[in-house]
DNA sequence: AATGAATGAGATTTCATTCAT
DNA sequence: TATGAATGAAATCTCATTCAT
């Protein structure tokens, strides 16, 4: 997991001189084919250090500490700060693509692929806390940068897939049909991030933490239910009253009923009504 | 409407003498060499700088320029470049806190109370994109700054209240009851803010401008839709199959029905079931 | 006594608008002949400062501050920072000149010549640490500016009256005959003035007060019985109880002894030969 | 000898390339690319600097210059002028301190061990005219950096030791016993430092040089025969009309008399009691 | 490949000085 | 005269980038 902030002071690591060369090579003797190691490790601390500082506050000296390399080899791997960063954003949109792509693979359908792609969404976002943090930035800067790279690194065809599919969910009545697929795809989106975007700030205004993993549970499965309840046809007769299936997380049931649908996670509201404990 | 990006080169005024009297007094009149009006004047140059650019990125430089007037004055009035984006912080939050007072004072209870609410995170949001900007970027350092300021600054008591309110709403059977008000008022705030945080990232994934008024307006009534479907209690017999009672955006329907309820804008899909023109 | 340091964060004084008509005016009208008043305010506010902070350290601003005029004014009455400088500069060294001119005016003679000059001197570096600041600056400053008045307004004439009047002493038996007038004179000075120079400095080296009027005095005695000790003539015989020329500064001792000669206060060694308490 | 004025103007040095071998080494000998003495170099570069000018007078980039290093490295290594600062002022009493240090290990004592201290300030002050600067630049800003060192940095045993090895040669009657060692002590330093607190003015004062070596050498005679005639035993029976035994500077002669006492140079006073030539 | 250093630009901050009301 | 503001220069400090060993 990347360590995001306060990582402003990190010092070149002053090794010994003799652990210079490195064990089992001659000493004198040049490090073979040591590139791409080299390019990869730089890669994996800009990710790091425009994470945490976004491009203006980055420091390339802050990149070459944290790769262990010398700052000159990023000039020769990768041109500049900026082709750096594009590099970077490249990379994290790739990473991006795969949530989706990974889910489609298999071939889930209905209420399943929602489910899904929720925890896809969310899994990413509370691992990849760094890479969502350069979306951040990235946005913030109008995409600037992001502008500069080629549409087909960016633009994601997985999501207009992802739209056919839950159209088709529709037809064949899985999904209510009032309502637009290309929105509730954004809705998955936002309802996701949004809960990043702001986190830190969040837990200044309520006062508690909104950033732990134990609350991005909780909204993990505030998001399946608000979702469900949008997404899923009412199931007359079995309305409001009818019990919660509990279920762990990311276990899905295959009855959904009217409230936490498909495997949702909930430590939230009682079946009975009336919510029993709500967090505070 | 506060401009936001692409500001960057704005360089020293060379206007005229004559053309020293700000847009919006009377050419003429006297402007007094009024400190409070400087003062004002900075901050709201502040805001925009740091708005479009960041702490990192915002230079003081083109604050002044955009405040017509000149750097000594900054220093003066608020000492140095963090000083003054504190300032702006203060600001930020406390417009940000009048949403909710504004909305709080009128006595809105139940279904127009949520449905005001979103609707003045919206229009906050689309008229204030600078001062969210502020928010976001603080939030990716972690509220490094933010930290700084005394807790009242911040805190905002309306949210507790909000979500009382919203349980006499569920005690009085308005609202479902199985739902968290605590994190209803967090889906409230994430689900609107979300739209914004990455709005223009989006807009480049999906090749359509998702930054824009029109499109906003269709996330505002999507989310109405999504957070009604999961707050309000289902009427069984007039459940899924009930038409559209579309209306007018901002325009609260006396008869609320399943889908669309209060005064939901519904550019979104037709009664029958299938949304005709999903928006593309 | 003026005060030194810690005078860096002068603010302008806030007087109340009223309060601007100086008291028994007609608001409106002109200040009459203030002018004299102002430059003189104005050059004491700079001896301050540049007591203070020195040439490079002195600031307009706190000058005026100081001085409660405007800033304007400054420029007006001096010219510029370095002019209002070579006036400050012009007022110590003819400050200084009056130490002498009024001992001689006097016509004293003999020891209490010499007493009454270290008296003088140490009456002066005690009441006008400010002054003598200013010259201990200069001086770091390679008298830089100090060359530029007029030779008339630094050299001091009365030094060489004051070396012819030794010479006679030294004639006519009252001192010792075997020292040069000349560097008595400057020891005078420099015995005198050493005190001064570091004693912020010697207080922390020594880890007790050498700045205060306490510590002061007894250096003025030790001086005076250190240069008595020089120039006086040894009595064989008479030692000890050589007659004192009793005057007024400092303490007089009833049973003055070889050591303390005319007037000398001796908080010091006593008679005995054994010094009962040194100070510690 | 340290420069010490007028270096205000040194540019960025625009050697040629093989120039860079600093004075001192052998051109083409290897100059390492040298941490340590980067540090050094701009250490020493500092010193002259804030000798010259004090600490707000200096300039960074002429210390720089004056290293021959790039302004860079200053802040690298030692983070900002103000801590620069500090570094200079731990280094000047560390030295200073050596003063002393150095003649107590001879296990000196009496008037030889008086001399010797006077020899040792009298030749700091001629050959670290730099360093006495930067303690009355010090001193003039009420040790307003000093305080921040830590008290051993700055506080000297040595002068504790001093006295105990004066009040020794008291008991043992080499010193006369009516006089404070203490205030002894501060006396050494007063008198000898108190020469070079003013020379500069003084010379402009007496119209002549007061600050060149020879002037010096006087002051240096004249300042050990006040002391001695202050606390050596006064021998009856030789008193004033005792010859002088002229000596050599520097040279102790074994049987000191009345006035002249140890080693003492005596440029001054011809034997005859009457000064004959007064330097003038 | 690493270290130390240099370059050059630019950003923040501070001041003296002047202008306008 | 006082106030507020403006100007212009400079000084401190920071970075990206490049060079040399």
């Amino acid at each position: 997991m990347p360590q995001l902030r306060d990582v402003r002071k990190i010092k070149k690591k002053s090794v010994a001189p003799s652990a210079k060369t490195p064990a089992g090579t001659v000493p004198g003797a040049i490090r073979p084919r040591d590139m791409q190691r080299s390019r990869a490790e730089i890669l994996r601390a800009a990710v790091s250090e425009f994470a945490a500082a976004g491009f203006e506050g980055a420091r390339v000296d802050r990149i070459a500490a944290r790769a262990g390399l010398n700052k000159v080899l990023i000039y020769r791997y990768f041109g500049n700060k900026e082709d750096l960063y594009l590099a970077v954003l490249r990379e994290v949109y790739s990473l991006l693509g795969e949530v989706e792509r990974d889910i489609l693979e298999h071939n889930v359908r209905g209420a399943e692929l929602i489910e899904q792609l929720i925890d896809g969404y969310f899994d990413f976002l509370q691992r990849r806390e760094d890479l969502v943090n350069i979306l951040l930035w990235e946005n913030l800067l109008g995409t600037k940068y992001l502008q500069k790279l080629p549409h087909e690194a960016v633009g994601r065809s997985t999501l207009s897939t992802l739209e056919e599919l839950i159209r088709d969910g529709q037809t064949e009545g899985v999904f209510r049909a009032d309502f637009d697929p290309h929105q509730l795809v954004v809705s998955l989106l936002v309802f996701s991030f949004g809960n990043f975007a702001n986190r830190h700030s969040l837990s200044l205004l309520f006062g508690r933490d909104m950033a732990g993993a134990e609350w991005m549970e909780k909204r993990r499965a505030e998001t399946k239910r608000v979702i469900f309840g949008y997404i899923l046809p009412n199931k007359p007769g079995v309305l409001t009253d009818a019990p919660d299936t509990r279920s762990k997380p990311g276990v899905t049931t295959d009855a959904p009923d009217t409230r936490s649908k498909p495997g949702v996670t909930t430590d939230a509201p009682s079946a009975s009504g009336t919510p029993s404990t709500p967090d505070k």
